[in-house]
DNA sequence: CAACAAACAGTCAAGCCTGTCTTTAAAGAG
DNA sequence: CTCTTTAAAGACAGGCTTGACTGTTTGTTG
């Protein structure tokens, strides 16, 4: 046999294949091993690409991680939407979104993005590329979370217990990379679930 | 001249001063180029210190990012401390601690910090130091938060609270490495003081 | 004042990361 | 089937960081 005939992929297909999997790498080793720590050559040899094809699709680290983040957020994005069309109605709702939030801002999505968070505060181009993802992806969590909650946005303070909510869980996210206290958080959301119910309630 | 007799100072002094300047060094570095960008040699050439007396004091890169971690820890308790003590009384003190505990989370010290907690999450060394000081810096910081807010911890749902303003505060200190929205945060503050004296004045 | 120890200074080699370059294989067009 | 273009592979050099090493100055102690 010359050439195995078995093997026919358009190389467009191959190459979406190869950046997915050099993305998804790219995302993991930020889990893994921090934003410094996610080295051009540790991501090649993860993804089980050759350096040269790598270099081929990203010419440098910052295109790599560039669209490493743009991948992250679509990915953010889909997760949350699922978790939101799982909610459960009734009386406890407001406790079962937040319990959503929660645990959204504790996942491996959530470290990674953090890790380009802090990366890009001091690097320039990174950030340039991260903010305004970051905002139309907090717009849109917030957007989610009034939907979830069925709450009136209109109504004077409601929309900013609604970002204070978001905070909340982020600065609880940002403590869970450090100490993951599973009990101490669940309190804590108890109480606020309880708080956004009387406050928010009071403004149908 | 043989020697400058009036220079005379004793060592454990010069040690003192020494290790300070390239802890401080090693603080503002971590401000300004992140934790990966806070080299060795960068931290020498600024504190004004050659290579070989920085590895004198410090010999291994962690031995100086953790007394750094333990200074900054100092630090960050004498500026809260000084905060707390210049507090204002009055129907506003809630709103007023608020702010004071916004400002610190959102200072150089915090952001300091915040590398080294990233940087601590994926290195084993750095977590076993940072993490046990970093429980003390929080509980010390919940500690003064009730004293400042004079509320009564005993009473259900207040501790929570509390701790739930510790994390708000940190998520918005978080938010704010990224794009910098003092108005908001200042909305978000101003109504979550609200729901904080309507919560616990009904608790005294 | 003399000997010792601590503090300080600067150089050096090893290792790693990034991005360039050359070469080979595969796909698409005529 | 051949030619061109794109994808993939792997070696290579330049730059940077870390920590080890040698030598010098300054304080302390007997």
């Amino acid at each position: 046999m010359t050439t195995t005939p078995a093997a026919r992929v358009p190389q467009e297909e191959r190459s979406r294949v190869m950046r997915a999997r050099l993305m998804e790498a790219t995302v993991d080793l930020l889990v893994e091993k921090g934003f410094a720590g996610t080295t051009t050559t540790l991501v090649s040899e993860r993804a089980g690409v050759s350096r040269g094809a790598q270099l081929h699709h990203f010419p440098t680290k910052n295109d790599l991680v560039l669209a490493a983040v743009e991948h992250l957020t679509a990915v953010r994005g889909a997760e949350l939407a699922a978790a939101a069309a799982a909610l459960p109605s009734g009386s406890r709702r407001t406790r079962a979104v937040l319990q959503m939030l929660g645990d959204h801002f504790t996942s491996p999505v959530f470290t990674a993005a953090l890790e380009l968070w802090v990366g890009a505060r001091t690097d320039e181009t990174l950030l340039a590329a991260v903010a305004p993802l970051e905002q139309r992806v907090g717009r849109e969590t917030h957007r989610l979370t009034v939907e979830c909650l069925g709450v009136d946005e209109q109504h004077p303070g409601t929309r900013e217990l609604i970002q204070a909510t978001l905070d909340l869980v982020r600065g609880l996210g940002l403590a869970t990379t450090i100490t993951d206290d599973t009990r101490r958080r669940s309190r804590i959301l108890d109480e606020w679930a309880r708080v956004l119910d009387r406050e928010l309630k009071e403004k149908p």
